[in-house]
DNA sequence: GAGTTTGAAACT
DNA sequence: CAGTTTCAAACTC
């Protein structure tokens, strides 16, 4: 049945050539055709995963032992939801000082409060409620205006030393005329709420249940609300309810409660209370001090998404700090995705008490010499000693990494909480599906300091969605920037950890890599457990898009470069140089990968290639760069890198085996087969994804029931034949095996239909609505005349002729019915245009004749005229026009025949259709005429 | 490692 | 917007 030879048939989109898969299946072929031509018709954009809502806005702050549902929790926290969850209890008092900023505003507030601009802060275990074990004295301002919630230190705040994890001290929430709701009803099973009105004196009451109580798994949760109608001073705007929710698990709990999710608001959080209760306590301190800290510096940098918020531990070891007060104003503009993270004190530890061990987060503010930003530095320790709750069972051992997450739905700060001490004694293990979630979220932000830079700062008006400039709590200029790009410092003497270091593959291995966003196209996985390669700018100072540590959103490091910029030493140019780059393009720090539609694992490049001379098979394609294939947006010329390109898949049988053969070698130096074995289990199913996975739907309820009817009819004949039994079974299972073949066969076919229709998007560029009816012509096997339907510029003029390119293949799967193939562009090409077509001819000579069959005669014609209907009336008297054909047995493309274009209309509309073979062909290239 | 090729970014 | 130049990485020898 084949007339053409199997590496032509792989050449072709098939959608329109391969009626195999019509005719064998007849039942499926009207469906299967139909999906083609109304999917060619349908050329909607595909959807970019690259971008994360900007409107959702949510802060998290997970503690570093959360556990996977928490993470995955995190991940679903919707608009303005401000949670901060920890898998572990935290003591937090929350005490409100003089300050003005801080107004709050008790409401009722039910677990199920619809807001948008809810906050919510969520916490399990957390002390607030299980009897004011800690204390937060952190402020909280919260701006209903900018959506923001301000948690300001107050100077002379002392809860500070006092604030032992395990000692009750009373929970606080301080203000005038706030009222507090809180729940917590440690009998009920559903979380129950109890209203605290907060005087000017307000306590915070221990909301938990008495230790005789005996919780379910239910019961193990309760839930706290704090709903706060919040009152600044210097907002007006109509007041938006905050909720603080805090879920709250009885300690001895039976370890295997399992919290569900709870819902607040607008934030799920989901707590494990079989994990090892945790106390984090978050203090303020009254030292404002700065500290300086020479090396230790958090980079505080654009990332390529906007919609997250990193702070990326510095890891270090730090001494066990016996201070268990920390000073964390936490600055969070919901509305306005302001994320400030302040230090008062660079000895300040967040301190996340385990009953395995010590967390000490040091948030330390640096200051770098001959610099007026301040850095952040949050340096996590992790000690033996167990603080805080000590009620729970302790033990474990080694601190894994665990990320840290604040999330503000658009926003999300990812602390890899790891251990510094621990670090390398981190066994490689398959991150939970936590740290999975975490990694995904690869686009991430970094706060970048943006105060102090008055040459800049009025100019940051183009930041990207999300900046925000936050003004210093104080007043004073310490205010940072949450900008959506990841510069994460790069400090020489400090160690980094990796930003998103949890992949499924081992990342945490001690290897302290710099903390980055994963590179373009390449997964998390691949962007953090490479090392980054060093850049080698020599004229660009590392502050172009050029440099791809700029463009990651990295400082430099340990790279080849000259004149290098892209350091601390000279974030002023370097802001500048991101501000440029900003307002040139808003995305420029965005993954250029994305994703396609939902439910498609396909990713895809956000702007396409261009490509001319590489086929887009080698790594000059971003497409190929990324391992992703070409999509219907890019603009390339010659592409083999589509699905069914042979060349591609050689190519990537070539790259797989190279990668096993790396993989084995490695793991054969480091005695880790067991990781080859892993990985190999791991990359089989892309392979198999990738071209033998069946549409799961295929098998529908009438497919069943005919299969059902096969047999029965088969186990019929056997008995009205009067066969044996064991013939009767042999029959009917013969029977099955045919059923499942066909079944099989026919999934198979509409599986490369819908391949084929996503090739058939491809060339479906933009300048042809009519592409539906080339489609039906192009199955009804006639010659056609093709030209373009919509206005036709120069560009559109030059991507049309790639798409000969694209059309030659379907010319070629037809060579037996000598399907002739006209590209016409009528009056629509100006001279400087037409110089353009005869490189994209030549791009057909060199690169896409070779392949023609040298056998056949596959002329194509390229026709100008200086109207539509000049044009028309051309392809029916053959004059006046100007046309070229092209012998592909002599596969030579003689460009100085073809005369030059005249025509300087720039726009005709022409409408196409079949015209038959009103040209006529010739074994050479007819020489340039015109009449 | 030097030189070439390539395509994105930057520039005009 | 379109064409050209610059740039650094990818590639070749």
């Amino acid at each position: 049945m084949d007339v053409v030879s199997p590496e032509l048939n792989s050449l072709l989109p098939d959608e329109i050539m391969d009626t195999e898969a019509i005719e064998d299946v007849p039942h499926t072929q009207p469906e299967a055709t139909a999906m083609v031509l109304s999917g060619a018709s349908d050329d909607t954009p595909v959807p970019m995963e690259t971008d994360t809502p900007m409107a959702s806005e949510s802060l998290g702050l997970c503690s570093g032992a959360a556990s996977t549902e928490h993470t995955r929790a995190l991940t679903t926290t919707t608009d303005s939801a401000l949670s901060i969850i920890s898998g572990s209890q935290i003591p937090i008092s929350i005490s409100s000082s003089s300050s003005p900023l801080l107004t709050l505003k008790s409401t009722l507030c039910t677990s199920t409060t619809k807001t948008t601009d809810c906050v919510t802060v969520t916490a399990t275990d957390c002390s607030v409620s299980t009897g004011g074990l800690t204390r937060l004295t952190a402020p909280f301002t919260i701006s209903p205006a900018n959506h923001q919630i301000i948690l300001n230190k107050v100077a002379s705040s002392q809860a500070t030393e006092a604030a032992k994890a395990a000692g009750p001290s009373p929970q606080v929430i301080k203000q005038d005329g706030q009222k507090l709701l809180t729940s917590g009803d440690t009998k009920s099973h559903a979380p129950q709420f109890k209203v605290v009105t907060i005087g000017g004196r307000t306590e915070l009451k221990p909301m938990l249940g008495g230790p005789g109580n005996q919780l379910t798994t239910l019961q193990a949760q309760q839930l706290k609300a704090v709903q706060i109608a919040k009152k600044t001073p210097t907002s007006s705007a109509a007041p938006i309810k905050y909720i603080i929710t805090k879920t709250i698990n009885s300690k001895g709990l039976s370890p295997q409660t399992s919290v569900p999710s709870v819902i607040t608001g607008r934030v799920l959080t989901q707590n494990s209370s079989g994990m090892p209760s945790r106390t984090i306590t978050l203090t303020e301190t009254h030292n404002t001090s700065i500290q300086s800290l020479p090396g230790k510096k958090i980079a505080i940098s654009p990332l390529k998404s906007p919609s997250k918020v990193t702070v990326v531990s510095v890891a270090s070891p730090t001494s066990n700090s016996t201070q268990k007060s920390v000073t964390l104003p936490v600055n969070v503009a919901l509305g306005q995705q302001i994320l400030t993270v302040q230090q008062s004190t660079s000895s300040s530890p967040v301190k996340m008490a385990t009953n395995q061990g010590t967390v000490q987060s040091n948030v330390q503010q640096i200051q770098v010499p001959g610099s007026r930003f301040h850095y952040v530095r949050l340096v996590t320790a992790t000690t033996a000693s167990s603080t805080g709750q000590a009620s729970g069972p302790s033990t474990s051992s080694i601190q894994t990494a665990k990320p840290m997450v604040v999330s503000t739905g658009a926003v999300r700060m990812s602390v890899p909480m790891i251990a510094a001490q621990t670090m390398k004694q981190v066994a490689p293990k398959p991150l939970t599906s936590a740290a999975q979630v975490v990694t995904t979220q690869t686009q991430q932000r970094l706060i970048m300091p943006a105060t102090p830079l008055p040459q800049i700062q009025p100019n940051f008006t183009n930041l990207p969605p999300g900046t925000v400039l936050a003004p210093a709590p104080g007043g004073g200029n310490m205010g940072y920037a949450v900008v959506p790009a990841q510069y994460v410092t790069q400090l020489q003497q400090s160690p980094f950890v990796t930003l998103a270091s949890s992949s499924g593959f081992p990342a945490a291995t001690g290897i302290q890599t710099q903390a980055r966003l994963p590179l373009n196209g390449l997964s998390t996985a691949e962007a953090t457990s490479r090392p980054r390669k060093p850049c080698n700018c020599t004229k660009s100072q590392c502050l172009k898009l050029y440099c791809d540590c700029f463009a990651n959103g990295e400082f430099c490091n340990n790279c080849n470069c000259n004149n290098c910029f892209n350091n601390l030493e000279h974030e002023t140019e370097r802001l500048k140089a991101i501000k440029t780059c900003l307002d040139r393009n808003p995305e420029a720090f965005k993954p250029k990968i994305g994703k396609g539609k939902e439910g498609e694992s396909d990713r895809r490049h956000s702007k396409g290639c261009n490509c001319k001379r590489s086929g887009c098979l080698k790594n000059y394609c971003e497409c190929y760069e990324a391992k992703i294939m070409c999509s219907s947006i890019c603009k390339c010329i010659g592409c083999k890198n589509f699905e069914e390109s042979p060349e591609r898949k050689t190519l990537m049988h070539l790259a797989d085996a190279a990668e096993v053969r790396v993989l084995q070698q490695t793991a054969a130096r480091t005695k880790l087969s067991s990781q080859i074995s892993d990985l190999l289990m791991r990359s089989t199913p892309v392979i198999s994804s990738e071209s033998g996975r069946l549409p799961y739907t295929f098998v529908t309820k009438e497919v069943l029931e005919a299969t059902c009817e096969c047999l029965m009819e088969q186990a019929k004949k056997a008995e009205q034949t009067h066969q044996p039994q064991a013939e009767a079974e042999r029959v009917i299972l013969e029977e099955f095996g045919h059923c499942l073949m066909r079944i099989i066969s026919s999934a198979g076919k509409a599986k490369r239909l819908e391949r084929r229709l996503g090739l058939l998007n491809k060339m479906g560029s933009s300048e042809l609505s009519s592409w539906p009816r080339m489609v039906e012509l192009l199955m009804s096997r006639q010659s056609f005349c093709f030209q373009a339907s919509t206005t036709i510029t120069k560009r559109s003029a030059v991507s049309i002729v790639s798409m000969v390119l694209s059309l030659r293949r379907w010319v070629l799967a037809d060579v037996p019915r000598k399907l002739s193939f006209f590209f016409a562009c009528g009056g629509v090409v100006a001279p400087d245009g037409a110089q353009k077509l005869r490189m994209k001819l030549k791009e057909i000579n060199r690169t896409a004749i070779q392949s023609w069959s040298p056998a056949q005669h596959h002329p194509v014609y390229l026709a100008t005229g200086t109207s539509a209907q000049q044009l028309d009336a051309s392809f029916s008297t053959n004059a006046s026009l100007e046309f070229f054909e092209l012998d592909l047995a002599e596969r030579s493309l003689d460009m100085k025949s073809c005369g030059s274009f005249s025509s300087t209309h720039r726009y005709h509309k022409l409408v196409w259709g079949p015209y038959g073979n009103g040209l006529r062909r010739s074994p050479i290239w007819r020489p340039y005429r015109r009449k």
